[in-house]
DNA sequence: AGCCTAAATAAACGCTGTTCAGTTTCTAAA
DNA sequence: TTTAGAAACTGAACAGCGTTTATTTAGGCT
């Protein structure tokens, strides 16, 4: 009656621990199978079932190990910001902070024209953000934006521009990077030829380097 | 059997007419339905049933009268377009360049943060932006844009830039616009203390006149 | 071997956009 | 005024979605 306080018994013990690490592998299984259909057919031809299939295993199973369809959103978005922060980690060994800062909105903009489903998912899609900041992915973000603010400090410190509030420069030029990303992304560049929008968003990106040496 | 070929007789033309009205009449009963649960649930809460008990028909009269639920959607964009044209019909008043073009941006901000589900239609909804091209809502907004580079143009005629690269000027210009907005709109401002946001996006708007000063 | 728990699933629910066969309403000609 | 035909409208269904439930299957403990 009262077996359950007894003491796990060692063979019960890595029982446990192979149906722990089982069901951590199942998660990282349906993770990937989200993955690779986010990757092939975009968010929108990812569902339940999708997944379910391609990990062959009935729809009702996922709901086992995520609690419902965000959770699997939240995984992604962490993925997501990984795969950003993988991308701006260069940005990182440049010392002068001034080329620095160059090369992490380079490296962003690029990031977000080279991934526009990634940067849909961390940026512009609709998601219970209510919930958003207790997510790791959430956590992650945060780190990589400070990163760019530190960035963006450091040139305060070192004096590249006259003013010195650091938290307006750094989101200035974030709106700009953002605004430009997410015009392509969205596709609202559709008002300009094809063969003219790389080269607008190129000009464009020198043009905020030049106004911000103004600073 | 050739009765098809027939003239209209006179009465059949006035009740062609109304018939016709009849159809507009409709068609703007429909729409106008649809912007109010738009309004009222936003774009995730406003589908065909909702819409069809609003105006007391059946699901499948609404087909009859729209094609699927993306001609509404354009019918809205449309709408939505018109509202921002109206938002910043006031600058348009203004006679120095310089001074109606930081209106026009003042006021495309305050349109986005003030209206954000008409923001999110017109440049961050996912639609199939392939066709919509040839819809009313991309000429009027194509109209509005124009009416933002004459201006930027105003102002390099008038010298107020260094720099004579006028599209490039306004697209910078609204790249850092947008952005601003979109992270409003698709609440990524929550990285920044709710107290804070406001007068970040102030000092933000600022910070790019003063930018855009030096160019 | 038998019991209990945990894993997996088939089937359903309620929601969506959309279509179609069938009914009702209206109009034009006899 | 009657009647054939067209036009307007709708109930019911389909296929797809996220999610839940009752039930079956499998595995580990006594």
């Amino acid at each position: 009656m009262f077996s359950n306080f007894a003491l796990f018994s060692e063979t019960t013990m890595s029982i446990a621990e192979r149906k722990e690490r089982e069901k951590a592998e199942m998660r990282s299984l349906i993770l990937s199978a989200a993955h690779h259909i986010f990757k092939e057919k975009g968010y929108d031809g990812l569902n339940i079932r999708s997944i379910a299939e391609r990990i062959e295993y009935s729809p009702a199973t996922i709901y086992l190990y995520y609690k419902d369809k965000n959770e699997i959103f939240y995984a992604l978005q962490y993925e997501a910001a990984a795969a950003k922060r993988d991308h701006l980690i260069p940005a990182a060994a440049i010392e002068d902070p001034w080329n620095r800062l160059i090369e992490f909105g380079r490296l962003y903009v690029d990031f977000g024209l080279k991934h526009p489903d990634w940067y849909d998912l961390l940026f512009l899609t609709r998601a219970p953000m209510e919930h958003v900041e207790n997510q790791e992915c959430w956590t992650l973000g945060m780190a990589t934006h400070s990163f760019f603010v530190e960035t963006v400090q450091a040139c305060v410190d070192a004096r590249y521009f006259k003013s010195t509030d650091t938290q307006t420069i750094a989101y200035t030029l974030w709106c700009h990077a953002h605004g430009l990303v997410s015009l392509f992304v969205r596709e609202r560049m559709r008002m300009y030829p094809p063969e003219q929008r790389e080269e607008l968003a190129k000009k464009s990106f020198a043009m905020i380097v030049k106004m911000a040496e103004g600073l």
